[in-house]
DNA sequence: GTGAAAGCGCTAACAA
DNA sequence: TTGTTAGCGCTTTCAC
């Protein structure tokens, strides 16, 4: 069934079917009725992809993330969503594993299905795909890259209120010897996380141990591997750092393992603030980033990009901001 | 850019471009290559709404979720996608955050986008949206519903063995008074987990205490409140099982806060296995649903829906079992 | 091996 | 206020 058929059966042209569905106002509210009849007996759907061909534009952003399997990324989407739907857009979500390849992947798929744009949550990327991207006019919108272009925005985390009120918080607490777990390592992604850990130490006049500095893998087996050599050492931190939620969750076992307690023999800080670090024994001290406040701004951008796809972005920013729990307390 | 562009660039008309996209054995390799040439050159990615209009079919399947912040739905997602990209089908996954409207939207949007199958995990679903995707000839497969019919398959969940395996644990624990926390309540969802947990009950011999079952919603916080009634009881349960693991990770929390200790003071059974329960302290006995195997039986479901839109579909059919871990328990 | 051309379902410009 | 029609980009039959 088309419009045609509906059209027939209402004795009026397709045209008329396609202003009654798209309620343009020039159409008699007796004629209307009828066709909005014939259209609800008969279960009509009108055909996306007849809409997309003509118009060129899909009414779909695409949404690139890592690891659906970290919280923060499944509430991210909650609410991405919600808004894309409130505002008739459609989502194409993707998820790479880490897998650089597995980005490319889905970028193709995004060119292919005429995404009007691309939010990209993932770092493992390579200019190859963006540059497919931009050549084919489709914004790309990327978090923490802190690169905009024709076609490119950014939005920035701005990791150092958060990580000042953290290391602020612990040095109230009397800490000194204060420990960080990072995501992965290597030259190519450079830790915003980590350069504001060090910053923010440096402000409080702390001094950063590299022996107490270790990478994980922003998961939980990653945060409870670089905890246990934390813990091996004879000069153990005070309190550790870690550079998201999941890690410290990790982090948090090893040091349950070792029947060591939160706070009172280490204080453990977080990222992001999952949902679910109020809800672990003990509940997290962590850096909160909203969701729900990334999603906005990833929309807003997708949304001024999509006007003029080709049109030089810009730089958004995302405050961070440290919310205390019960894993931090004074130093033994 | 179109196949007639990139044909015109190549120097072949733009049906050659197409045998060449979609690797038809009839093209001279020296031509095929040099259309190659030529995409590769201008990035040249071929617009799939012009192939669904075509063809009628999208290629695309559509997944309904009632709450993404439940890690079991990532966790199968996470499976489903990558089934989907193997075999070159993409996905349109929809949200419905427990409420039917949302359902309702999620199949529209489906319809709309010409989806060749829609897999449902929520259970918040009225029969018009039903109705809408038969009539569309649009097959679906649900979870656990038990209907199946023309277009209609059902993955059944057999709780059967793993509630059997949990209960006959408990008992050889010498637990004696087991309560149940279950999901939503309500006469419109059987609750077949509840149903399997009376059965095994019975099969082992013990009575189930009414005043021991309560009601959660599947998710953290409904299975504190739960675990708190059931604790304020003078007669409290020794042993108790929860309807999914974020249910047990609420009960727990209640547990902890009352300073009582698992599974010293009382056993706690979970189901799904998220991988979240193996990191729990401590680590939760649950019921093991394996989100792997239940993305193939999905996938299998509408790839030959797929073939055959109108066939009456098949009752497919999971297996549970019963992971222990040290949740569990000898009564005190 | 390759090309010409019709047509998938919808929209928008234009005509009436 | 409504209808006619061209065309969005691709596939596929048929002809060469």
């Amino acid at each position: 069934m088309d419009m045609r058929g509906i059209a027939k059966l209402a004795g009026v042209s397709s045209a008329t079917v396609s202003r009654v569905i798209n309620g343009s106002a020039f159409v008699k509210p007796e004629t209307a009725e009828r066709v909005r009849r014939v259209i609800e007996e008969l279960k009509f759907y009108p055909n996306s992809s007849a809409t997309t061909l003509k118009h060129g534009k899909s009414s779909t952003y695409g949404l690139i993330i890592p690891d659906i399997t970290n919280p923060f990324f499944p509430e991210f989407i909650r609410s991405f969503e919600k808004i894309l739907v409130a505002n008739s857009r459609d989502m194409l979500m993707s998820t790479t594993d880490f897998h650089p390849s597995r980005t490319q992947e889905s970028i193709s798929r995004m060119l292919i299905r005429k995404v009007d744009g691309v939010a990209l949550l993932a770092s493992e990327i390579e200019t190859g795909p963006i540059e497919a991207l931009i050549h084919n006019r489709v914004p790309l919108v990327t978090m923490d890259r802190r690169v905009t272009g024709p076609g490119l925005s950014d939005v920035l985390i701005d990791y150092v209120p958060g990580m000042d009120q953290a290391v602020r918080h612990l040095r109230q607490l009397d800490h000194k010897k204060i420990g960080y777990i990072g995501g992965s390592i290597g030259p190519t992604i450079s830790d915003h996380r980590y350069t504001a850990f060090r910053e923010a130490m440096e402000k409080s006049g702390l001094r950063v141990q590299p022996e107490l500095v270790r990478a994980g893998n922003y998961r939980i087996p990653g945060g409870e591997t670089a905890m246990n050599e934390l813990l091996d050492r004879e000069d153990r931190p005070t309190a550790v750092l870690a550079a998201n939620d999941l890690t410290a969750i990790g982090a948090l076992r090893a040091i349950h393992r070792r029947g060591l307690r939160v706070p009172h023999d280490i204080s453990l800080i977080g990222f992001d603030d999952i949902e679910l670090s109020d809800l672990l024994y003990p509940p997290l001290t962590t850096v909160r980033l909203s969701r729900n406040d990334l999603a906005c701004v990833f929309f807003k951008a997708l949304e001024s990009a999509r006007i003029e796809p080709h049109a030089t972005g810009q730089q958004y920013s995302m405050e961070t901001s440290l919310v205390v729990r019960d894993s931090t307390g004074k130093v033994a």
